[in-house]
Parts: structure tokens; sequence; C-alpha cells
DNA sequence: TATGAATGTGAAATCGATTACAGTTTCGCA
DNA sequence: TGCGAAACTGTAATCGATTTCACATTCATA
């Protein structure tokens, strides 16, 4: 059905069907009949044609990168339910680490009119983000740092540092630090460094500070702290940069003592606070995060661009909360 | 930039730049000065003239219901892998379970004139549907059964019978099972009529058998065991709906045996195979779906209605996997 | 050389909704 | 009664890409 056909039942020109749906003069009696041709008909009004006209979708695109687990997922909605409540509309890109997904993703919602873009992912930026400076889209980086764009994310760093803080470690502890891999860099090195950082503040001096690289997945974590143990297991602590790879490392330590049950017990830490894990291996200490939180923040930045009320280069950078230490 | 700029730019008429775009008789000499227009220009075709025109956009939507946390989001990868590689693009909704929100998102993909809509979730299907009937628009339902319409869903019953059978119950054993709440109906009752149905046939009499709701999440999965050892604790087996609640099982029968220590341990299983649950906790029985798969089939079961080569109602299952038993 | 097929090209209609504009009617108030 | 403002209404242009149509040119083959 189309605007003219609802029109044409009602007895009514198209121009008084679409001051129907969008305000304008209009008695009451058309507006009863429009209203009850467009019951009759089940007219749905197309919104290619609206935003062809109006050069303008009222629609955010968001772009989530999944190269890290479901983790930001959350941060989707917070997203959504923000800025639907501002209004507009989003819509949602989910593309794996394929080669180029993104750049498609990016492209097709150029295609459709988005009126500004948020790309959540902690893999690095794209570089083809020029497309949308052409177009005068605004941009929102979600998850890490990028110079002079717009973005929000978690302060890592001090995180980590925090965690290391509160973890009690002495300058006779042996730490091991399970770092996430190359293909995490954005968070893991603000991980790394922040935690390090923390555990030189405590005093724990770096020949008895070990850091080995995992992934980010519970294998990777688990086949990581195997192969430290190879070479030896004394270790006080092992921390890892994601819950998940704490599950494997936990995996690791409960076969080791198993086998061998002569050193005491390491502690574990993760990051991200995994209700299961925390329910399972818990407490441990862990970081949380508020996706939610971040989802919100980005829209409103978002918002604020799209109106037009701000102009200049943005970073948030949110906080957390230590827990089960 | 528009079509007939690029095509002003290289001397032609925006004919031949549609026809660069989307093929068609175009001699080379052409065929090189538009290319170099479009280089300089950056010019971006909108999706949204080209869908008015053809009526068609080529884009399926997905409407991911998160009413059982981002279980099913494995899903939508599988979906938009295959869509994508059969030329076909994916527009993402990922709504909450507030009131009225899959509804918006539905209008809002019949507005952008979407070809086919696949509906995923383990809420109740929305009465809504008939939007699409009367569009036109070919309807998949992914998670769960409905009938008379196309779906794909998971042996809920078989995999929980299975895993019943699996246990190693006995005629003497006592066993509590945590069912999902009433907000996960769709696949928690499969779940608990087929884990009554696999512990009968192990010849478990119905008398040792205790049904308790939970909820979905490790908290409730953990309220509603402590609720169930305040009445009486020698449990041989606790099973729970889904992994979620099996850890929150494990974490109340792990206080419980702290404190009290008399009776041997209940073993617990879950459903859904998360792997930090397995790593530590493991080997707990629990039962493994392949998300993605099911994407990959919900997308070839669009395509083939998008394609017009099937037009009757299908129903698929498919299958899973015991582990950990 | 003739002749139909294949190739190349642009003008113009079209998709559906919005809105500027011009026109009519109604209303309040002097 | 008069007169400006407010309320109401429809016609027609517009957004940008596609495609039919009519026509022109080249090509292959009889």
């Amino acid at each position: 059905m189309t605007n003219k056909e609802v029109a044409e039942l009602a007895g009514v020109s198209s121009a008084a069907v679409s001051r129907f749906l969008n305000g304008g003069y209009l008695s009451e009696e058309k507006r009863e009949r429009i209203a009850a041709a467009i019951e009759q008909t089940g007219y749905v009004p197309s919104a290619n044609a609206r935003i062809l006209r109006l050069k303008k979708s009222d629609t955010v695109g968001i772009i989530l990168t999944k190269s890290d687990e479901s983790t930001l997922s959350g941060v989707a909605t917070g997203l959504e339910k923000y800025l639907f409540a501002a209004g507009y509309g989003a819509s949602l890109a989910y593309v794996g680490d394929d080669e180029g997904a993104d750049f498609n993703a990016m492209r097709s919602m150029l295609e459709r009119q988005i009126d500004g873009i948020v790309l959540i992912s902690s893999a690095p930026v794209p570089g083809d983000l020029e497309l949308f400076e052409r177009a005068r889209v605004p941009v929102v980086i979600v998850g890490q740092h990028a110079r002079n764009r717009n973005c929000v994310r978690f302060d890592n760093f001090g995180a980590a540092y925090d965690l290391a803080s509160s973890l009690g470690c002495t300058m006779e502890s042996r730490v091991a630090y399970v770092d996430a891999g190359k293909r995490y860099r954005s968070f893991g090195s603000d991980r790394r460094k922040g935690f390090l950082a923390g555990l030189e503040r405590a005093g724990v001096p770096s020949d008895r500070i070990t850091v080995i690289t995992g992934g980010f997945s519970v294998d990777e974590g688990y086949y990581a702290v195997k192969k430290l143990f190879a070479t030896r297991n004394d270790y006080d602590f092992i921390s890892c940069a994601t819950d998940s790879m704490a599950a494997g490392a936990i995996k690791a330590i409960r076969e080791q003592s198993g086998s061998i049950r002569r050193h005491k017990q390491p502690r574990v830490s993760g990051f991200g606070n995994d209700p299961i894990l925390q329910a399972v291996a818990g407490p441990i200490p862990t970081v949380r995060f508020d996706y939610e939180e971040c989802g919100i923040k980005a829209a409103e930045m978002m918002v604020d661009l799209l109106k037009g009320e701000v102009k200049s280069v943005a970073s948030m950078v949110l906080g957390y909360e230590v827990v089960g230490a």
C-alpha cells in the first residue's frame, strides 16, 4: 500500500495522509477517515522514500566487531535504549573478524544514509573512516582510544593498576601475568601496563614477575598456564587479562596441583566479572565494567553530535570497580 | 554526491553511471572515465533511492530478542555469514524485553523494505506477525516451535532426555530439576519434559524427583537451590535448565557442604556447554548446541523462501551433543 | 552489399513520501 | 461589516537510482 492509495480510499490528497502521520493542519473529519483507511489497508509508509526526500534517516548505525567474544554486546543494549528514547533508530551490524567485513558494513550503512555511526570494537580502528568524514557523518568509537576522534572507553590501565595493588602482593611474591594476544592489543596493552605498574608500586621486584602471552579464550588461557608450569610452578599469583583466561588458568592449576600437590595454590585473578566464574571459583579478584553505561554514554555523545550542539572531539574514559579482592 | 553529479563530471548520462555499477552495455572508455569520477568524488550511491525504485532491498531483517542473555547471539553470526555469501545484506535489531520493543523493531524493518525477516528469541512469538503476512514478507522463527510457520530450533526435548539418561541415575537416586522461569517457557518446558521422561526411562520413581523453578541466571539458580536445601539436602543429582543456573547451584552446594559436610555431594548438570563453567567445575554433564549452524540453517531457509523456490512451511529441528557425562 | 544481431547511448518515466506554495474557508475582533 | 490571522486543502516539484524505449553504431555472415 502506498500513500496515494490510502489517500484515494479516504477521499483526500496524499498531502493530507502525510500530514496525518507527521502533523500539520488537518480537520478532525479527514483525520478519522484517514485513520480508518490506514487501519483497513494495513498501510506501512516507506522509510526509503522518506529518507530519500528528507536526506536524513534519524538512524544511527552501530557496527559491533566481535573480535573478542560477545563481551561488548552489552554496549549495544545501552546504546539502542538511549537512542530510541531520544527519538532515533538504530541499525546494528554484527560483523566477524573476516577480512573487510567491517568495511562492507560501514559502506552499507553509509549507503542507507545513517546519520551517525558508532564503532564498537577492541580491534584496531579501521582506516576507512574517511568515508564518513567525506559524508560528514559523525563517528563515535567505543572500546579504545583513537587520536582526534570521539571515543568512549574504559580505564583499563587504572583498573589493572588498582587490581594489582589490591591483590596483596609483597616483595616476596612471585607473579605471572597472562597477557591477551596481539589481536586484543587495544585493551590488552593497557591492562598489562597498568598491572605491571601496580605490581611495581606494591614493591614486587621485576625479576619475580613473568609475563606470558595467552589469547582471549578459556583454552588459550589454559595452554598458556600449562606451558608456564613446564618451567616452574611456585607462583603466588597468576593474573589474567580476561575472566575466560582465568578460568583456563584455574583448570591448569587444578591439574597441576593434582599431580604434584606440593606448592601452595597460586591465587588467580581475572578481568570482566563473569558471573559463572565468580559463582563457581569465586570470590576471585576481577574488574567489573558497566557495559550498558558505556553504551549510554556513547549514545549521549552521538546525540550531541547529531544535534550539532557539540563539534569538538571528546574522549571519555569510564570507571570500573574492582571486585572479589 | 549523486549519480547525476558523477555523470556530469565524467561527461556521460546518469544511465551510464548506473550501468557502470550494475552492469550493462558500456564502452571501455566511459567505464574508465566514470571510475575516475567516482574515485575523485567519493561517490556513495543511495540505497534508499535504489530500494524505492526496485521495491526490494536484498536485505534480511534479524530481530534478536535478548530475553535469555546473549546465548542466541551466536545464531546471528551464522545467519549474517550465510546471507552475505548468498548476496544478501542483513540488518540486525537487538531488542530488550521492554514492552513493545520487538513490535517497534518489526515495524521499522518493514518500513525499510526488508525482503525477509528472522526472529531469534526464546520469548513467546509475538502475535504481530500478520504485519509481515500482509506485506508478503517471509518469516523464519528461530529458537522455538510455531505452528504453521517456518522455524528452526533445537531438539531441547531430545537433548534433555538423553542427558537425563546418561547421568547414571538409578531407582534409588534422588533427583532435583531446576526449571527455567516462566519467561523462558519456550525451551524451558521442552527441557523439563524431556528430562523427566529420561528419568522415567532410567527408572527413577517420580516420588524421588523434585522440580523447582529457577529463572535463568546464576543468581536465580543459586537462590533456588538454597531454598531447595532448606527442606532436605540428600540429593544425588541437581540438574539445571541452563549452565548459568548450574553455576549458581554449584555455589549453593559448596556453601551447604561447607557447613554440614555430611552427605555426599550431589552431581550437577547444566545445559549449554559454557566454556568457563566446564573449565572451572568440569567435567559436568551438559548439552552443546551449535548456534552458528542454527543460524546457517535459518539463513538457508530464508534464502529458499526469498528465491521463491519453496513455499511450504518447514519446521527444522537441529541436533545436539551431550558432553561431560 | 545487405541484413539482422549485438552493442552502445541518453532522455524521460518511475518508485513513495514530503512540503513549498497558492488557494479557500473560517474565525475573532474592531 | 470588514479585515487580517489562523485553519485547512490540494497540486506539483523534489529526493536519487533504475530501466524502458527509441535510436545509433558496429559487427558478422549470407
